[in-house]
RNA sequence: UGGGGUGUCGCCAAGCGGUAAGGCACGGGACUUUGACUCCCGCAUCCGUAGGUUCGAAUCCUGCCACCCCAGCCA
């Protein structure tokens, strides 16, 4: 797509650094594998993949796995799954942060000759409270001094396995009175006798992110490692280790803002609670900001990359409108979605001059604007269903579909007036009988004739009943924004709390009508523009003579606004 | 005076000393066998704020203000 979005800084940093002589460049998408890929991290994905292209490099893949607790195989699997659906293809490789373990032992020793690193037998609370405050530099740990040959055995000994989870750690020697926390002397390799879902059991020592994750770039000969803001802090030690051990390549990290949209919520913690609460359906379930949720909500991979250009990569913190969003598929389907019929909520119509048993067969275009995707048949006899919207019994204003006395056209067959209202236990209409006017059959002499509206409908005798899901966003009006919910977490329990009180709870709702026999067959996430009712896909769980539709967005209807004002 | 960041239209976001791009949203009009789509047109005398430098500043300097991140043996 030609884009005159906005520029991206981190293109004109690896434009500086090429200036500056740098002769390639090869980038790297690092997830934690321990929850499904959504929105947030494709932006991260798409960051580094487009880097990677544009310069011509090369593009990797790494799981970084380097605490065991959380992560698992489902979720590599999972993750791998949505970056081939959305066409980012891995060419430097696959690797795991674990592949280079053994590398980062290595290392470790290394700093440890160095004098640049060392084992301390502080306990965690102890640590903490010698570590300082934002304000108050730092204490020494009383290891800190320890010799080379003590913290070799000692650092030995942890990975032989004798000692007990947070008994001691490897810490790097930086300086305790460093302004930025993260210098003052972190951990950077701890005791965690636990199975890692791909080294088994190894090890019982584990490296941290903040010395694995430059190791691993170097190694991987990353130039660019592109990441969110919050890392910025930690830069700093990122330079450390690289320089510490000595690379001669250096990659260099590049922060971002991170991507938020209003009402939706991506924290994987938040995420993992909707679906071990069972406040969805799952995963994939279509109110959910992963990707496999937006598939099945009739996302295309175009129309999110179309997205994340537009929404742009900037350093200032921001919550992007879910509209953005919105207007993204609905151009991408817009373009490519056949047209066809359906009716959500049915109203029965009996054409009265209608002959019975008579059965007329009508021709449908596919696409307004591309006749090359062809045309269609449907049948028609003298039951027919309508939207029930579509019909009101005492419209006021400008009502231009039917109405008592009224006549409207049935897209792509005839104009019909409304002669007679049947109403129903309920009180509300139950059956519309109406007068057909053959004249003016569509493609025929008489169809220019020119009525106010025009609506689409089904015919009783031939159309398949169908399941409507159609989902609304996670979070209500109110809850503006995944920030507002980010800001509830500082006691676990009180968080998840109120964001599950937040959470829409109306955000499913399931319709029974009817579709056009020609797409009751329709493979999964296959799209189509139910008319005016908007875009919809063909659910996963559709089974032979059972459709089910997502609805992917509703189409604007400027009647139904000015009638609320 | 802890440190690191960011502040340009309702929401994103260009701009890098020469006099405010673009997208979404919104408003108006044309078209229309769905009031959608499409197509036109409009939409920041102003760039967090107060000063300063300059012929000239959103862009440079200084002070202030606001918001975000950091005290995991998470990533």
């Amino acid at each position: 797509m030609e884009n005159t979005y906005a520029g991206n800084f981190i293109h004109d940093i690896v434009d500086q650094d090429i200036a500056a002589g740098k002769t390639r460049v090869h980038t790297r998408f690092p997830p934690e594998p321990n929850g499904y890929l959504h929105i947030g991290s494709l932006k991260a994905v798409w960051i580094n993949y487009t880097i990677a292209k544009k310069y011509g490099g090369k593009f990797n893949l790494r799981f970084d796995d380097t605490n065991p607790a959380k992560e698992s195989d489902e979720f590599v699997v999972a993750m791998k799954d949505s970056i081939h659906w959305m066409g980012f293809e891995y060419d430097g490789g696959m690797f795991f942060g674990s592949d280079y373990f053994d590398k980062c032992y290595e290392y470790a020793v290394l700093l440890i000759k160095k004098g640049l690193a060392f084992v301390c037998d502080l306990a965690p609370e102890d640590m903490r409270k010698t570590r300082g405050t934002l304000k108050t530099p730092g204490v020494n740990s009383p290891y800190r001094e320890r010799g080379v040959e003590e913290n070799l055995d000692l650092f030995g000994r942890m990975r032989a396995g004798e000692f007990p989870d947070g008994s001691r750690v490897l810490r790097a020697k930086i300086d305790m009175s460093s302004p930025n926390m993260n210098m003052r002397d972190p951990a950077i390799y701890r005791i965690l006798h636990k199975t890692h879902h791909h080294t088994g059991d190894k090890w019982c020592i584990y490296p941290m992110y903040d010395y694995a994750h430059p190791i691993q770039d170097a190694i991987e000969g990353i130039t660019h490692s592109c990441c969110s803001l919050e890392f910025e802090d930690h830069r700093p030690l990122y330079d450390w280790v690289i320089n510490s051990i000595g690379f001669e390549d250096k990659p260099r990290q590049i922060e971002f803002a991170r991507l938020n949209i209003t009402r939706t919520v991506t924290g994987k913690r938040y995420l993992r609670q909707l679906v071990e609460g069972k406040f969805v359906d799952g995963w994939d379930d279509p109110r959910m900001p992963t990707i496999v949720g937006l598939r099945r909500r009739g996302y295309t991979p175009e129309a999110l990359v179309d997205f994340l250009t537009r929404a742009g990569v900037a350093k200032a913190n921001s919550v992007v409108d879910i509209g953005l969003m919105e207007h993204c598929v609905r151009e991408d389907l817009g373009k490519h979605a056949p047209r066809a019929m359906a009716v959500i909520d049915p109203i029965k119509v009996v054409l009265a001059n209608w002959e019975d048993g008579k059965v007329d067969e009508l021709t449908m275009e596919n696409h307004p604007d591309h006749p090359e995707m062809g045309e269609h048949k449907v049948k028609m006899g003298r039951e027919i269903y309508i939207e029930r919207d579509d019909f009101m019994i005492d419209p006021p204003g400008k009502f231009f579909r039917l109405k008592p006395g009224g006549e409207v056209r049935l897209k792509g067959a005839y104009i019909i007036k409304c002669e007679n209202v049947v109403t129903g236990e309920d009180g509300r209409p139950s059956e519309l009988h109406c007068t057909v006017d053959f004249s003016s059959r569509s493609g025929s002499e008489g169809s220019g004739r020119k009525v106010k509206g025009t609506i689409h409908w089904v015919d009783a005798a031939t159309a398949i009943p169908a399941e409507f899901r159609l989902y609304d966003y996670m979070l209500s009006e109110e809850t503006e924004d995944a920030g507002d919910v980010d800001g509830l977490e500082e006691t676990e329990d009180a968080g998840a709390k109120e964001f599950t009180d937040n959470f829409n709870h109306q955000s499913k709702i399931v319709a029974r009508g009817f579709v056009e026999p020609a797409i009751a067959g329709a493979a999964p996430l296959t799209h189509y523009q139910f008319l005016r009712l908007g875009y919809f896909v063909a659910d996963p769980d559709t089974a032979p003579g059972k459709p089910v539709f997502n609805r992917v967005v509703g189409l604007k209807d400027t009647y139904a606004k000015a009638k609320e004002q």
